[in-house]
DNA sequence: CAATTAATCAACACGGTGTTCATTATATGA
DNA sequence: TCATATAATGAACACCGTGTTGATTAATTG
């Protein structure tokens, strides 16, 4: 029945679902190979037969999601910037992939993005979101600076951590909201203001000043 | 001399600094208390007779800011979204006071915002953030929800993200911006689309929607 | 100078680590 | 089916950091 490869991996999968189930209680660095094995019923001598340490569990769990993401941003990243996807209120590709995958694994994200999860987690993402960005910015605006009065690393740094803030927000919900739903949220937060968002007075700090008083 | 309490005071000085130092190479979960006292040429002892153990250490060190925070949100938070700030191109008070207090905390700030920091950190001032904009947003539009056709929690958690991005950023970099520009990059945060700080198409997005297909 | 308090030092049991070696359980394929 | 791999178990090991204790030294106070 159970071949070799599936024996060993149904013990890996015993102890990723240990490590993410040892997560509801304890903060990553608090959680010891005791923990996990304990959990999954295995034995400890066991855990070492498959990974180095902890460490070795969690980079390899996070970087089989990682590879995922960039997968998705070097083949779909063309399309983004597409103005037409906005005149048809339609997400573009790679935002509407990203939710996708963020769905197939919204425990393990859940976990890894929130306080007991590992705190490289999110710089990682970051910088792969950011250096695609950037490239489609130099493709689409030239290799300048592309600033209005906010340095560049700034400007960049705010699209990501808005991206990166939709999908938490979306992941530690309810998650009543659909893919489809999350991913025009973001659209929605590429074009529109903070303060635009929340219904306030949208036009009284555009670009040109406002000298009313 | 040095009084009793200035020896004390002296010791614990010591022992954040340490702390601070151990975390440029080690995860706060990797420091150990033997690290601390290593470095801070204390004895482990005395470290005990000052704190109940590491955690109790990081929890004075970030509540002692934390309080500082909320103090600020709490006296200062009044003017906030007042128009006339936006017309003398000035931050609002609340905004340039936490500028403020973190160029006086820039290295506790850095540490506990960044990877081997403290992952509760970043929570904590984002909810005592998110609370403020919520008691302002209610006296500003009443208790109703103020959506945009983004959900209430997605917008306030991206105003808030929204600082604190824009916080880390200038604690990470070479700190070449001085307080008031960081603060005025926050301004500029609230009423411009990430697109609008890229230069991109400021209006192809606008609320109305566009149908020029 | 005597009393008080801060800091040091050595020793302790405890718990998790990573490794080992022998043993048991399961799958493979001639 | 049976011998052979290989996956998983179980017990033991030294190592290291923890948090505590009790005795000692150092510094401040009045």
């Amino acid at each position: 029945m159970t071949s070799q490869k599936e024996r060993q991996k149904k013990t890996e999968e015993n102890i990723i679902h240990a490590l993410l189930e040892a997560g509801k209680n304890k903060t990553l660095a608090q959680i010891s190979v005791s923990d996990i094995t304990r959990i999954s019923h295995i034995n400890r001598g066991t855990f070492y037969l498959h990974y180095l340490d902890k460490n070795d569990l969690v980079n390899q769990v996070t970087k089989n999601f990682n590879d995922k993401v960039e997968l998705i941003l070097q083949t779909e990243m063309g399309d983004s910037m597409d103005y037409r996807y906005f005149s048809k209120d339609e997400p573009y590709p790679v935002i509407m992939n990203l939710v996708d995958l963020v769905a197939e694994n919204k425990e393990l994200v859940r976990f890894m993005l929130g306080t007991n999860g590992d705190p490289e987690f999110y710089p990682t993402i970051s910088k792969e979101l950011k250096t695609a960005i950037l490239n489609d910015l130099k493709r689409v605006k030239g290799n300048n600076d592309f600033s209005a009065g906010i340095p560049n690393e700034y400007a960049i740094r705010l699209i990501t951590s808005m991206i990166m803030t939709i999908i938490k927000t979306w992941v530690d919900g309810e998650g009543d909201l659909t893919n489809e739903m999350v991913a025009k949220v973001i659209m929605k937060g590429l074009y529109l203001s903070p303060y635009e968002m929340l219904g306030i007075s949208g036009n009284m700090g555009n670009k040109k000043g406002n000298e009313k008083s």
